[in-house]
DNA sequence: ATACTATGTGAGTATATTATCACATAGTTA
DNA sequence: TAACTATGTGATAATATACTCACATAGTAT
């Protein structure tokens, strides 16, 4: 059985991974990984509303995997850790090896 | 601005995120790096009820984070991706950081 | 055939997440 | 001061997720 502390750190582990777990929040992540960028940047890059995108920022922030300062009028966001990359990578093997196997089944009908 | 394909990756990748995040699908992963397991020696690991990790396996399965077969009665899983692993040292190291912090913000009251 | 075990699924309820709109705030510029 | 810009937040409605219970199914053992 799980003791307390392993369980402990299980629910901040899922709860990083549910940061990350929105197709928007991977954009604004992967796009964070080029360098540090303000709101209204990202509201572009990512094509949705600013206060939107505001809000996804902040459970990001609050997860721990982003970090800010102002500037003036703006608000830069970056990176806090750049291992979520990893994550990334693991992901999208994930996603290339399903497709493989969705290949082979296609050709098998 | 985001082109389509790069769209649909994210899209995926924030899919696998979503498998992940719950406690207890962190937990059977974490129970699944040592070796491949039946559901009812995962629920046991996990404290929960069958019908639930049932379900919760059906989410990682879905992703392609898991595969399974049939033994008898039994019903194994295993990982599909080790590479799983890389996600959970990332999250521990934003974890602790976060916690260094929140231990210097407790000293400072 | 009967009883048993492991697994999965439908239905219902409870809860969490998301997007949008309107508005508040803070800093900037004229 | 007044107009403007960037950001964040409250309220709401739509949607998605999770858990529980009862039950169905499939394989096993007697």
């Amino acid at each position: 059985m799980l003791d307390k502390n392993r369980q402990l750190l299980f629910e901040k582990q899922a709860e990083i991974a549910r940061a990350i777990a929105h197709p928007l929040r991977v954009a604004i992540l992967d796009f964070l990984k080029s360098g540090d960028q303000c709101v209204c940047d990202i509201a572009e890059f990512v094509g949705s509303e600013r206060s939107n995108v505001s809000r996804h920022l902040a459970v990001m922030v609050n997860a721990g995997l982003l970090e800010y300062h102002k500037e003036g009028l703006k608000v830069i966001y970056r990176l806090k850790c750049q291992c979520v990359t990893d994550f990334f990578t693991c992901a999208a093997k994930v996603v290339k090896q399903q497709a493989k196997e969705n290949e082979k089944l296609l050709r098998a009908l």
